[in-house]
DNA sequence: TCAATTAATGTAAGCGTTTTCATAAGTAAA
DNA sequence: TTTACTTATGAAAACGCTTACATTAATTGA
């Protein structure tokens, strides 16, 4: 069996009392004691119970960290800014992957509340479901604590959300290539969670608002849970094979734009002469690949320093804002060429 | 105040024990109480408090995660492999991203060992310190439960590991582009953790074993933080230049490796017929870039569901092999050109 | 029919902490 | 010196569960 506190309190000579206020920081306890206390602690190794200690603390100073699948490259980024953060403020973070099925995702939010969590964060928006039957669960959870979402949004007086304005975003990403004179764009996506959609309808309203006619629309959703690059590259071929050509394509994610631009290579068509190419979230992928990518920055670290920020307000009891709101960017690189400056409508 | 096992024991018209019975299966509980309390504990949306369980139940089939960064291509593909197959075997995972640094480490380990997980693993060799000094809370933490090494090794009766030859598959990549008549060969590395240093001793074993004179050794640390590519980039310029051409690239790593074929398209150098270049990790990236990138693959599939395999045994008691050790692969994509097939020493 | 067995349930002790309250000792103020 | 206050410490309750043991009711076998 592992030494307790008791067994401490023994070597000692002192009461068990004296010795856990010891370990939460030596208040009203003599220097003496406190070193004869330490020392003991020190030699045998004890190691504090969290579980116990759990018990009698009202915060443990644990937060849960939810997303879908880590390894992802985006998800894995904000993941790890997070828990620096946390880290950085005291706090501990859970993590939990849940995969995209819901009932998985129901047992886990409920496994992370059984372990007194002070809050939850739900990483990306795969976590908001479209029907209010979908997000039952979250209200159930926030009605026991804070939600915090990154890049999600949900209406609930204890749900706070902090994301980039993926619609905007898109919208001006989609405008820059259409005002450079490329108006038959084919359209890539492979998530319709909140932002997914919320990044379709920029571009959708992008053409729109240029009056691009609807036969040019090229919407593709790439289903497939494979993030391997020859799959999508074969997807888009196979999906596009005898439809009229495109000049250009705009990714909701930089590894379906690479994909993209392998599909160009593979055709033989150059980039950008022949075929312009913007991915989403300005990964390290946009670097990695020739040419390098143009992508929308969405600000992850402002966004998750934000959140934190905001969680930290919220368990001091603070007044603080529901949802914060950031603009991304488009970041030119050598898949397009809009310069000198893109045209803003 | 949240609801207890005991308000539900009171609604139910049952005594605490059977609410107990029901929450762990229902064994010994008649199917009519049993649904009674379900329906109660449903209606009222009870969830057991971990911390309480904790005191009472034996294990809590919970598992430390540590890793040193999470958001690193290879770990954080790591990290979601273990975390899947100790969800599939009924287990949680405790994440925690200790950073580079002694102190964090420790109090981390602290931490998780406190939580009465029922292993650690940790993920990659960077916990592993050159001197016994530095692996003294390694030992301190492996008298109490079982310590898992993936991809790293060290000698103690409860400390197992899984790993992938990276000498040798080091020394076999090496050798494949020595043999192809490359043997001016810049060598790339970031870490000089345990696996860090073995790739380094295989690519220098492989230059003496070939007699490749010292004079031709092109040995490159670096030693930034920063996984930008432009600055992996700048760096090999920097350092290279002024120094003998050299026809090879072999990195400790695929974002180095990337650093390198653009470096080497700066400075208008074909590849493969200029220079050829081999990565390491086969992650993602190997199909991102252009060319795609030769790589060596360590199989962390294979590795990760050996560990928790072994694992299972371990905490099953079971007799179980202290070290397992796989071997890597070259994959030839187009950064290189041995073919038709490396000729082996 | 009655003892023996089994099934269902309750009682209460224990898990390892924290923390409230009481007590003792020491210190400053009168 | 006495009183009031502070400081250091201990005793014991509380936290919310699990589980060994006790009890009762139902079932079986003779």
């Amino acid at each position: 069996m592992a030494i307790t506190i008791y067994d401490i309190s023994q070597l000692a000579g002192v009461s068990t009392a004296t010795v856990s206020r010891v370990l939460n920081g030596g208040e009203n306890v003599s220097p003496a004691t406190c070193k004869k206390v330490t020392d003991i602690i020190e030699k045998y190794g004890y190691i504090p119970n969290a579980y116990a200690r759990g018990m009698g603390l009202h915060s443990l100073k644990t937060i849960g960290l939810l997303c879908a699948d880590s390894s992802d490259l985006y998800t894995a980024r904000a993941v790890y800014l997070l828990e620096q953060e946390l880290q950085a403020n005291g706090y501990e973070s859970l993590l939990c992957c849940t995969g995209f099925n819901q009932d998985v995702r129901k047992n886990y939010l409920h496994l992370v509340l059984s372990k007194k969590v002070d809050s939850i964060i739900l990483v990306g928006s795969h976590f908001i479901g479209t029907t209010e039957l979908e997000n039952e669960y979250i209200r159930e959870a926030a009605d026991l604590i804070p939600i915090m979402l990154l890049n999600a949004s949900y209406n609930h007086p204890n749900v706070y959300s902090t994301l980039c304005d993926d619609y905007a975003s898109m919208y001006e990403a989609a405008s820059s290539m259409i005002c450079s004179g490329i108006p038959d764009i084919l359209y890539l996506y492979n998530s319709k969670s909140y932002s997914g959609l919320k990044k379709l309808k920029g571009f959708q309203n992008a053409l729109t608002d240029n009056n691009i006619p609807d036969s040019l629309q090229n919407i593709l959703y790439y289903d497939k849970s494979s993030r391997d690059i020859e799959n999508i590259t074969d997807f888009i071929k196979e999906m596009t094979t005898g439809r009229p050509r495109f000049h250009g394509i705009i990714a909701a994610d930089d590894v379906l734009a690479v994909g993209g631009i392998k599909y160009a290579q593979k055709e033989g068509l150059r980039i950008p002469e022949d075929i312009s190419i913007i991915g989403y979230n300005n990964s390290i992928l946009t670097a990695c690949c020739t040419p390098a990518l143009t992508s929308v920055d969405n600000c992850l670290e402002a966004l998750t320093h934000q959140l934190i920020h905001t969680l930290l307000h919220v368990l001091a009891g603070e007044q603080t804002p529901q949802k914060v709101v950031f603009s991304g960017r488009l970041i030119e690189r050598d898949t397009t060429r809009f310069s000198p400056s893109p045209k803003r409508i």
